[in-house]
DNA sequence: GGCATGTATCTCGCTCAGCGAGAGAATACG
DNA sequence: CGTATTCTCTCGCTGAGCGAGATACATGCC
């Protein structure tokens, strides 16, 4: 009798587990010393480095949402924290490199490790069917949500 | 072949999702003149407010992970916007409550309504037996990071 | 070649969100 | 009662991120 119901409350799980990914990433990096801004940026350099693809501060502060002076602070203190390096691009040399460290992949596998195993193991509760249904609604729910972000 | 290859493909789905969850949410925040914090705790006092539940300060910012400090600051910013009032609860004198006026409902729904009617238009395409796995498979997620937030 | 235009990064000065420490006011409890 | 506890707020400070602009390199056009 109320076709809005279940949607709603997809909505609202949805948000609550983004809020509850947020508070756990803000957390962890708390306790590590560095700021939900690092954090993030460090997910950003550790996928492009899986990827293949070369990160510059620019694309990094652009992926952030940081004006190029943020940009540079967090290069900084990235660097100073000793996850990250930069290095001249020897094609263009008014662009850096920004090359991870392996402190930077102990530190990921040290978030993401425990989280994501836990994460694997309950979605072994799930049938491969229904794994691919879930994979679908993600997708959508993910491309919805970026088309509202491109305005 | 590789039994972990849809799982992770999953966990980086959700972790996208987030991000661009986030993403959304910060630029909204910014077209409206308030920061990411400032929307986390609209969001926060629009949904004890449909719960029926009373907010204080202590509680918004336990829940925001600020201290007390800061949740000082993010209530008097946002009285400050005319989004909440303070009230001192006559039950408990030390306490106040947070009373939500009109302005945050009509800021909530300018951020919520476009995007949730967007998000429910796309579960259309998922029949109710695939929605009903998407919820469960959410809440199975949720779970995990919770109970990994608890330590 | 030489000069204008565009692009990538960095520097400077500033604002303000959030922290630590602690004060003040009200309540609970022996 | 007085003492401990709870809730909120004040004060002073640190530092993330912004706007404006400088600098260095690249590229296109004549």
């Amino acid at each position: 009798m109320e076709p809005e119901r279940t949607p709603l409350q997809l909505v609202h799980l949805l948000r609550g587990l983004t809020v509850e990914l947020d508070l756990f990433g803000a957390e962890f990096a708390a306790r590590n010393g560095l700021h939900p801004t690092d954090l993030r940026a460090l997910i950003h350099v550790l996928d492009a480095r899986r990827a293949g693809t070369v990160v510059t501060p620019g694309r990094l502060g652009e992926a952030l949402g940081l004006n190029s002076a943020g940009t540079t602070g967090l290069v900084d203190r990235l660097e100073r924290l000793g996850l990250i390096r930069r290095e001249r691009d020897p094609g263009d040399r008014r662009r850096v490199r920004l090359v991870v460290e392996e402190r930077a992949i102990e530190l990921g596998q040290g978030f993401f490790g425990g989280l994501i195993a836990d994460l694997v193991a309950a979605m072994g509760a799930f049938g491969d069917a229904e794994l691919a249904v879930a994979r679908r609604f993600l997708e959508a729910m993910t491309e919805v949500v970026a088309a509202a972000r491109a305005e």
